[in-house]
DNA sequence: GTATAATGACTGTCCAGTCAGTCATTTCAT
DNA sequence: ATGAAATGACTGACTGGACAGTCATTATAC
């Protein structure tokens, strides 16, 4: 299996240690940055250690002393960099207060500011590039992210079909169909945008449009 | 650049080919199959070409007499995979004495059974994967196939809209809206179904279904 | 007999991972 | 205080294996 992530910190208590923990955690994070960055623009097969740790400034055996292998640096470059905010929507979004609609927007809302406008589309760019290369990864991620992202839509949606809100549970059965057009604008970001330019925003709030008249709607 | 996909076929008319251009080109399609099945099973870099010539059932050095290098012959593959399909939809699609709505069912139909009930959805997704590293192929990509449907699609909703049967614009504006299902659908299928099996077919019948609501309704 | 197809051993390059050595910092003896 | 000893973080040249691409040789078709 591949293992801890980082090597253990020393064991002994007895001696102060001659780097502080502040200091360790600093350059495993700027270790960390670089190795995005290598591995965003190289794919994890060509990106080269020596780059990461040039880009760290540090030396390539200094890598080994924070991570034991290529495949745990990327693990951990992954791990770090997606665990954040999905525990933070989890607390904010389910306020009883609001109607479904105002939580399905704040949603797109947060996935707009929080992943498809910062740094996280990228890693989750290559997490779905490098999937299938990384099993044991994409299992955690389904765990940690995707599953956790539909629970909080699915209770979204069934609260608005008991509140009678909804007329009909589509997105309470495929969740997934009410945040697909994220991941296309976050591929199509990443992929196309340079060649045929769409306005992200203004076609998530289409989506939005669509979507809740769909779901207020008279079913047919 | 990376210049053409298989060397050029002998320029002289001279000589008859010692092989027939049948034979040639079945030996081609062995190695493209080969090809497919390396790169999907390993992604492009960590692809051997030895085990694509061994499933091919030629020598290493053969795959040289059919394509100058490993990147042609993973262009090759691709170009050779995704060609077909797009052509036949655009002279089927467009009838006039048929509904948008059953031209829509009509394409999700098409997209069901030959894209991602087949190696296609294979292909799609290997090029998804790739695409950051072969820009020149990711411009193919999305104009021979993503350009063209998204054109099907927008003038299948520019119709519906002309003939009244739907209400909005949405799609027409981004068509991309309405097939962004069916490329969850193909990701799921390929990093996620094992983990967390979803009903592709009742998914995109849902989503089939909140989308003609979503046209036809009220705009509220 | 000869031209072409096919072969597979070989070569040169690249790079993950290693480890003997360096050096800044801390500890300790006086 | 002060210098010597101990510590361990850091370095980067090196190694071993892998693999794309080559080419002299062999097989095959006509």
């Amino acid at each position: 299996m591949v293992g801890q992530i980082v090597s253990a910190g020393r064991g002994s208590k007895r001696k102060a240690p001659a780097r502080s923990e502040g200091e360790r955690q600093a350059k495993l994070q700027a270790i960390l940055d670089a190795a995005l960055d290598v591995f965003l623009e190289k794919g994890f097969a060509d990106a080269r250690l020596d780059d990461v740790a040039s880009r760290a400034g540090v030396a390539k055996g200094t890598l080994y002393l924070y991570v034991p292998s290529k495949q745990a640096l990327f693990e951990a470059m992954v791990r770090s960099g997606i665990g954040g905010p999905v525990g933070a929507i989890e607390q904010t979004i389910p306020d009883p207060h609001v109607s479904a609609e105002d939580q399905l927007r704040a949603l797109f809302h947060f996935l707009r500011t929080e992943i498809l406008g910062t740094r996280r589309r990228d890693i989750v760019r290559l997490l779905l590039m490098e999937a299938s290369r990384f099993p044991e990864l994409a299992e955690v991620y389904h765990r940690e992210v995707i599953a956790r992202g539909l629970r909080i839509l699915r209770s979204i949606a069934e609260r608005g079909v008991a509140r009678g809100e909804f007329r009909s549970d589509e997105i309470v059965r495929f969740p997934q169909l009410a945040i697909a057009p994220a991941l296309v604008a976050l591929l199509w970001t990443s992929l196309f945008q340079r060649l045929d330019p769409i306005d992200i925003e203004a076609m998530l709030e289409a989506h939005l449009t669509l979507l809740m008249r769909a779901l207020k709607g008279h079913p047919s």
